[in-house]
DNA sequence: TAACCAGCCGTCTTA
DNA sequence: CGGCTGGTTA
């Protein structure tokens, strides 16, 4: 590579780097060996990403050489993007995209060295929660009445265990102690799953690390031409890795050492899926010599609100100490707004929005953010009846409804016809065949040389076995057509309306409309499996391709990350909301909800709203007071303009005293029996009887009867 | 014995 | 809206 002095990177228009601050620029040109950016919120790490690439490509770097991992793909092809309008076009040429999709991109060559075939398929959380349910059937476990976890906790389990070394007792006695009864089970089905998946080619998104790992660590000619290929690493959001990917980055840069990490520990928000920020404190010990760079200076807001947010992340137990500066002057103290209830809440936040939509602030420049996807459902509601056009971020997504994942189930068998979470699907769709028909089915192509002509030839004699000799005949001659993508979706489509009519009595026509959009996303995509894997890896979203014009954006938090907008409104600020409740009881879990406070607070440039109802809609316990958030409570009041609705809407009743009164400690009368209940560790529950003003005898559905004192079990009323 | 259907329950975040 | 349950049907 040519070795031009760093500080003559040529621009045509002088110093391109001009307008950094000495901790960017000092980022921006340490180019080689291993360096680490501590980088506060809004402190412009993208802005020093996209000017180190920038550098790199100046002195001649070829472009190829350069891998920028970042959070989403979209977030690399923003950063290039930049960074081409900074250099040139070269930099349209560098590497990037997520760890996943690395990962993808190299096991489709070396997938073999792992023990797979080339053409895996990708499980997703539905497809591993069927594949799951199946097994424990098989197993004997999990039955009805059993005391069986539920397959998300299950999931959850063997996600943990695989990425701590296989240990299911292990991960069950540090984090799930009370189903440590059902260790035995778990375990044997952990180990079907596990061979499962590796008989039939299947991987769920820990695998695609986890296998990219092994072939790295067994194969040192692998990470070899890794090292030789990619010379220079750069990782974005590096908080939110976990401990495969560290030992991913440390492998691929073998024989140099040029890896640039950057992340902000007090936004990490993702140790649910198994991230550790603590990966970041052990950076330096996996690059000895490393050089670390702290960005505290922020471009994003403006003081008031900065006051604001550092006041909350004071409360963190565990930092790294960083106090953010503000470099814009101005602004005004973020605004709390204590709503009746839901309704006032939503109508607040259209108002607001009009009014300053009037004064010319785009709506794409604002946002409501909100910790779970059906937090917004009221506010949408009350968008549409005001005609105030908006795009959802996160929630459920195009690609989890059921019709697409017909649709593509088909293609997936294309794919890899031994594909038993494919099968099962597509097989289900026959009128009459169930569970057990599939099954039956699957049984016999698991030996076939070719399954489709086995299914052709199906010599069943139940009522349904014309139609899966159909089915057989319709795949082999799909498979055999050699058409291109769109076209063989087109063809899928045509064969699965009558299903798609049948299954969806109601709206199949809204369903047909999303499956039209899928095969206009199909062009994008050289063939079908790197449309399968996008699609479960980077899950294009709808509003994209259509959404034209000018749109507010709604977006759950963990969404919104990395983003910015200059007013955001955070909504459902209040116990019960946020922090979610199932951290409840978990200190570490708590931290986290108050990070994600963060997180959501310091996406906004100028104006932030924060809004709490005074009344909430539990389910089954109707409306009722509920507190604000623990965590705005803790922000001093003086560093918040408080307001509260101008006058009462009629019919609904104010609290008089402080909502903290109004709920007091729920005794027993708030649990009859009867009544569903939710304990932190027990789990879901029924009341059985109340034994005295403090107790109650409880049974749970996972681990039986208990005799619960109120003044310290942490109990919480599900509807029923 | 397996499939189907109606009704009920509860909803976290995600590559 | 989707998953689960329990009763009904072929």
């Amino acid at each position: 590579m040519s070795r031009h002095p760093s500080t003559t990177a040529a621009s045509p228009a002088g110093d391109p780097d001009a307008g950094l601050n000495p901790q960017q620029r000092e980022a921006v040109e340490t180019l080689d060996g291993p360096v680490l950016v501590i980088a506060g919120a809004g402190s412009g790490k993208t802005r020093t990403l996209v000017h180190r690439v920038a550098r790199l490509v100046a002195r001649g770097t070829e472009p190829e050489a350069i891998l920028l991992l970042t959070f989403t793909r979209k977030a690399a092809s923003a950063m290039l993007e930049r960074a081409a309008r900074l250099v040139g076009p070269a930099c349209a040429r560098v590497a990037g995209g997520t760890f996943h999709a690395f990962a993808h991109r190299m096991l489709r060559v070396h997938a073999p060295l792992a023990g797979y075939p080339v053409s895996f398929t990708i499980l997703d959380r539905a497809d591993t929660a069927g594949l799951l349910r199946q097994l424990a059937g098989e197993l004997g476990l999990g039955g009805s009445g059993s005391r069986f976890p539920k397959k998300a906790t299950v999931a959850a389990i063997f996600s943990r265990a695989a990425n701590t070394g296989g240990d299911v007792t292990a991960v069950l006695e540090r984090d799930w102690p009370h189903l440590l009864a059902e260790a035995e089970g778990l375990r044997r089905l952990y180990e079907a799953y596990t061979a499962y998946k590796r008989a039939h080619g299947l991987m769920d998104y820990d695998d695609l690390l986890l296998r990219w790992c092994d072939v790295l660590e067994a194969h040192p000619e692998v990470r070899e031409a890794m090292g030789r290929r990619f010379r220079y690493l750069m990782v974005d959001e590096y908080q939110d890795t976990n401990a495969v990917q560290a030992r991913i980055l440390r492998l691929v840069a073998c024989g140099h050492d040029n890896v640039m990490a950057v992340g902000d520990d007090a936004q990490s928000i993702y140790a649910f899926r198994g991230a550790n920020f603590r990966n970041i404190l052990d950076f330096p010990k996996l690059f000895p010599g490393t050089r670390i760079v702290k960005l505290e200076r922020n471009y994003r807001t403006t003081q008031p609100n900065l006051d604001c947010t550092n006041a909350i992340i004071a409360h963190a137990r565990e930092k790294f100490t960083k106090h953010l500066v503000a470099d814009r002057p101005g602004g005004r103290r973020p605004v709390c707004f204590t709503a009746l209830d839901e309704l006032d809440q939503a109508r607040f936040v259209a108002d607001r929005v009009a009014s300053y939509h009037a004064r010319g602030v785009a709506l794409a420049e604002m946002a409501v953010l909100f910790r779970a996807g059906f937090h917004s459902f009221q506010l949408e509601a009350e968008l549409n009846t005001r005609g105030i056009p908006f795009t959802k971020r996160g929630g459920l997504r195009l690609v989890e409804a059921a019709h697409i994942k017909d649709v593509l189930g088909v293609l997936r068998l294309l794919v890899n016809p031994y594909d038993r979470v494919a099968w099962n699907r597509v097989l289900q769709l026959l009128p009459g065949v169930g569970p057990k028909g599939a099954d039956r089915v699957f049984a016999a192509v698991v030996g076939a040389p070719d399954p489709f002509a086995l299914l052709e030839e199906w010599p069943g004699r139940a009522r349904w076995t014309p139609q899966v000799r159909r089915l057989g005949a319709y795949l082999r001659r799909l498979q055999g057509a050699d058409l291109a993508l769109p076209a063989v979706l087109e063809r899928i489509e045509a064969w699965y309306r009558p299903y798609l009519e049948r299954r969806f009595l109601e709206d199949h026509p809204r369903r047909s409309q999303d499956l039209a959009q899928l095969r206009g996303m199909a062009g994008r995509y050289e063939d079908a499996v790197t449309l399968l894997a996008e699609v479960a890896l980077d899950p294009p979203e709808p509003d994209e391709s259509a959404g034209e014009g000018d749109r507010l954006v709604l977006s759950t938090i963990h969404s919104a990350k990395g983003l910015e907008w200059r007013v955001v409104f955070v909504i459902h600020l209040a116990e019960g909301r946020f922090p979610a409740p199932s951290a409840e009881g978990r200190p570490e879990d708590l931290e986290e909800e108050r990070r994600l406070f963060y997180v959501a607070t310091t996406r906004a440039r100028d104006d932030l709203y924060l809004c709490r109802p005074a009344m909430l809609n539990f389910s089954g316990a109707g409306l009722l007071p509920a507190r604000p958030s623990r965590f705005l409570e803790e922000i001093p009041a003086d560093l918040l303009e408080q307001v509260a609705p101008a006058s009462p809407r009629a019919g609904v009743a104010v609290p008089a005293a402080a909502p903290r009164e109004a709920a007091p400690p729920p005794g027993t009368g708030a649990f009859p029996p009867g009544a569903r209940v939710r304990h932190t560790i027990f789990g879901p529950g029924r009341v059985l009887e109340v034994l005295g003003p403090e107790k109650l005898r409880v049974h749970f559905d996972v681990s039986g009867e208990k005799v619960l004192n109120l003044q310290y079990a942490r109990l919480q009323r599900l509807g029923g």
